[in-house]
DNA sequence: GGCATACCTGCAAGACTGCGCAGGTGTATA
DNA sequence: TATACACCTGCGCAGTCTTGCAGGTATGCC
């Protein structure tokens, strides 16, 4: 069961097997770094803010997201390009206005495994909208 | 109901209904924070990979570490660092070797989120582990 | 048609982050 | 006690990311 690359069959070891189940752990290189660029998605405090509007306060636009969030109007579009081109929101234009949802079900998820804890627990006006 | 602090109550808006719902849903603004710095842990490929090892290949030693992700010993060191002040993992010495293990249960769901999609489906040796 | 509004897009400055090298600490072995 | 090993910690460099400004596009209203 020997999972190591060849270049690296000489690499020192403590426990070989241990080695290896973290090798099979890892899967394709691919999903790792895929799965990483979804966290970085998440990890600026302004654009994660965005993104909690957008998920908690459904449709809505770029003004009322600077409004919310305190954040420059080009910075909010700015989080948004990103989360755009990522696949993460979707925008529908009505008018001169666009308004931002979630487009990644994933996203979702991962949201309320946050969320339950740090937007759930203020007043929540009626259940979970 | 004008969630909206006073400094930017000029400012304009589209749907204000939807900017009060915005900040009710970001809550204390060091949650977001908070979230935004977990996430942040798991935004580097490399240290991600890290981190999965340890978290399906159990307590492992930094050497095993290296030779399953192909990073450089010192660089495992570093980023195990960053995890260890952040409280993600811990480690028990044991002689010379030290074996690091997750530390904390909510990044345990959080890559199970993940690891559903990236690790499970490869040959999963026994249910769960 | 002309103007104001809502939003998007290059560009450059600044800050931040990760990596590798060199050197240090603690532990086991001869 | 002396040596080898596993790991940890400053330091500097390179690459990346975020931000703000200036300018452009598209839409609605007069």
């Amino acid at each position: 069961m020997h999972l190591v690359p060849l270049d690296r069959a000489d690499w020192p070891t403590i426990d070989g097997h241990r080695a290896c189940e973290a090798i099979e752990a890892l899967g394709e290189p691919g999903d790792v770094e895929a799965w990483a660029a979804r966290f970085a998605l998440l990890s600026d405090p302004h654009r994660l803010a965005v993104l909690v509007c957008v998920w908690r306060a459904g449709p809505i636009s770029v003004t009322d997201l600077a409004l919310a969030t305190g954040m420059n109007a080009t910075a909010v579009s700015q989080a948004l390009r990103l989360l755009r081109v990522a696949g993460a929101v979707a925008g529908d234009r009505d008018g001169r206005v666009v308004r931002y949802r979630l487009a990644d079900p994933t996203l979702d998820q991962l949201l309320a495994l946050a969320g339950g804890q740090f937007a759930a627990q203020g007043p929540t006006p009626s259940s979970e909208r």
